[in-house]
DNA sequence: ACTATATGGTTTAATATTAAACTATCATCT
DNA sequence: AGATGATAGTTTAATATTAAACCATATAGT
């Protein structure tokens, strides 16, 4: 039993886009300051894009990782002062994520330290190639998603 | 300080990326036969395709982790009798790793185990679409891979 | 109203991974 | 030959993440 060709391409698709997810967290988390983690970063510049009253589940589901995950990195984002937790006043399992002064701060300063790093990906490649790939590894993704986020119950 | 039009395509596209990888990965690792990881699984068939007399430097270079990453999977696999870890007879530091019967057989079940959700893939989407894309995410790694190995020294 | 079920979030244990320090062997240069 | 630096692997500590069990609150169905 073996792959068929047309497998192995398939295959091999999903471990460059396995090795470029590995190579591009480490090159982006070296630069973010304060040792921030690319999954801490996202949640903060999530909150400054998209209003900062975001709910614990939302952020799950935005983000396909687990509730136990999400906790984890909203709490060392509260620990640091980057956000509040605000408990919701229609529902008492609910809370809300806001940033503070000082995480929308500290979102600027990630911004500014990755945009070099993205720069470069502009100079490197024509963002034609970007747009091209794009709406098919949203299908991909969409069609690993099917079952919805990665811990609903 | 925010992003540009172009900086936002770049990101979202490495987000995809990141998404796709934390749910392919998942997906994949729950067929998996014996509960193996994705990384053990990557190991046992690159031996398995590429001949099985490769050294320890030679896998950590492959999948770009660490060379600590690499000592836990193979130590893994050692103990599961899936590999053997050799001395090489020209180079006393150096040791080469080789499948053994019962590896080749799990490597084999974790084929079968994959090959559906891969073929899944290719009843959804045009095998032509996986090739278009191939080549610039190579490209991409390729520029995520400048410096080399992720932990050379 | 009451029960059953679903949902929001936390906690615990296990594991993969990184960075960095360390050991051992090899290669080079004088 | 001997020292200096490079390379192969291991070990240690820290951390992010998953799965699963758990608690609290909300929703539905009777």
């Amino acid at each position: 039993m073996s792959y068929t060709k047309q497998n192995l391409i398939i295959i091999r698709l999903l471990r460059e886009i396995g090795i470029i997810e590995q190579l591009s967290r480490m090159s982006l988390e070296r630069v973010l300051p304060g040792g921030m983690r690319i999954s801490q970063f996202a949640v903060l510049n999530h909150l400054a894009r998209l209003g900062n009253e975001l709910t614990h589940a939302q952020l799950v589901h935005t983000f396909r990782v687990t509730k136990g995950a999400m906790t984890n990195t909203v709490q060392r984002l509260e620990a640091l002062g980057l956000v509040e937790v605000i408990p919701h006043p229609l529902d008492g399992r609910s809370k809300r994520i806001r940033l503070t002064a000082a995480g929308y701060h500290l979102r600027n300063e990630g911004i500014s330290a990755v945009i070099p790093q993205v720069q470069q990906l502009e100079d490197k490649f024509p963002i034609q190639e970007f747009l091209d790939a794009l709406p098919f590894l949203q299908r991909l993704r969409a069609f690993f998603d099917d079952p919805g986020p990665t811990q609903t119950a």
